[in-house]
Order: structure tokens, then C-alpha cells, then sequence
DNA sequence: CCCTGATTCGC
DNA sequence: GCGAATCAGG
């Protein structure tokens, strides 16, 4: 598996949105976990509460194994000593201007809602009923540059382009080079327009009355 | 044991 | 750049 621009998206989305990186490897698939760890850290999106991070011990020269334990005087990558201790450590967390917009200060201050979320298969936002009606619809009126990562889905919407407003349902399939999300003015207090609600909500029917099987998001056969 | 993320380093 | 192996804390 490679990392294409859609991996990397959801990898992105999922690893900020909280999951864990058994779970986005899980979701990505064809990747475990530690190589969602590594393209996390490579994409420079590290930083989370890791349970080993408190005391950051430093490591009497592990040594992989493999590696003769033959002394090197000068490892290929040995430590760069740890310079800079910068004694004066009180750096002003400064909140690094939200890609700056001096038209609209924005609150963002919208408390630090944990909002637990999670993904559907195709790194989908999946919520639940009591997360539909959207606790928080001043939502930043974001008119950012898109910066579409690949010009093919200039024109469709792609996973960085959720928000509460637009309708997640998938499109395609993830992994394929134009796999998309409806993108439509959703439902009002639902996470799909009117049309998709009405895949995704279906009246439950007496027994016997069933119809046809309830076509989930990669349920069931391609449509499109 | 299980889980987690961090890190190293051969490929 | 990638990710298995490894480390290390919960």
C-alpha cells in the first residue's frame, strides 16, 4: 500500500480527530500500526497524549539487533547532542494565528469539547443521534483558500473539506484516485443532505413489509 | 498480558 | 520514505 492523498487525509483527519493509531490502521488497512505511527510522524503531525511521553528517559543505546554491536565511532546517525536547553523556557503558547484572518476575529475559543467522533470505513464521520443537531452552529464562517491537494478533485469534496454543513456521504470507494464525499448543504441536524437522509434513515417497516437491504456506505454494491 | 505512542534504522 | 522491531509507560 502507498500513501496516497486520500490514506493521507484520513490518516491526518483521524490521528488529530483523536483515534488511535491501531484504529486508523485498522481503517486504512494494508497498514499496521506502527507504519501509521511513522507516516504520522513523518507528516510532522506527532505531539498527542502518548502514555509514554511523561518521562522521557533516555535510551541506553538500544541497538537493534541486527546491527553489530561493533563500536561506532562515528554512527551514521548518531545524536546531534542535545543542544539548545533554553534555560529561559516560558515560551508564550502562542495560539499561531489561525491562517490569519484580520476581517473576522473569530471566538474560536469554542471550549475544548473532547466531541468524541469516529470514522466510518471510508475515514467518514460517523456521530451519534445526540451529535446531529450540531451543539455548536456558529460554526467559523471558514472562507480559507481550499488548496486543493490534487487537482483532480478540484471540484469534489474531499475529506478536508467536511464540515458541519456539507453531506458526508462517501462517493466511491476509498483508495480510488476520485473518491469523494456528496459535499451537499446537508439536512439540517442531520450529517446528510435530504437525499442521502434518506439512504442512511430509513422508516423501519413492520416485519414482513421489508424491501430491498439497506444500502449503508460500503454496505453493499458500488453505487453511484 | 493487553494497550498506547516514540524511536531507531535496515531497506 | 517506509515500516518492523523495539522501547517504554499505562
Amino acid at each position: 500500500m502507498s500513501w496516497t492523498e486520500e490514506r493521507i487525509a484520513t490518516l491526518t483527519k483521524m490521528w488529530e480527530g483523536g483515534s488511535t493509531a491501531s484504529q486508523i490502521a485498522e481503517e486504512l488497512g494494508g497498514v499496521s500500526r506502527n507504519a501509521v505511527i511513522g507516516k504520522a510522524h513523518r507528516l510532522g503531525l506527532k505531539a498527542r497524549p502518548s502514555p509514554v511521553k511523561a518521562k522521557a528517559k533516555k535510551k541506553p543505546a538500544p541497538k537493534k539487533k541486527v546491527a553489530a554491536p561493533a563500536p561506532k565511532p562515528a554512527a551514521k546517525k548518531a545524536a546531534p547532542a542535545k543542544a539548545a536547553p533554553k534555560p529561559a523556557a516560558k515560551p508564550e503558547p502562542k495560539p499561531a494565528a489561525s491562517t490569519t484572518n484580520p476581517s473576522q476575529p473569530l471566538p474560536n475559543k469554542q471550549e475544548d469539547l473532547p466531541k468524541i467522533v469516529s470514522y466510518g470505513p471510508g475515514g467518514f464521520l460517523r456521530q451519534g443521534p445526540g451529535d446531529q443537531q450540531a451543539p455548536i452552529p456558529p460554526a467559523p464562517p471558514r472562507r480559507l483558500v481550499p488548496a486543493k491537494p490534487s487537482p483532480d478533485i478540484a471540484d469534489k469534496t474531499s475529506l478536508l473539506d467536511l464540515n458541519d454543513r456539507v453531506c458526508r456521504w462517501p462517493m466511491g470507494h476509498p483508495g480510488e484516485p476520485d473518491f469523494h464525499f456528496c459535499g451537499e448543504k446537508v439536512n439540517p441536524g442531520f450529517p446528510y443532505c435530504v437525499e442521502h437522509c434518506g439512504r442512511a434513515y430509513q422508516a423501519q417497516l413492520p416485519r414482513g413489509a421489508r424491501r430491498p437491504p439497506p444500502p449503508l456506505p460500503f454496505g453493499g454494491p458500488r453505487v453511484r
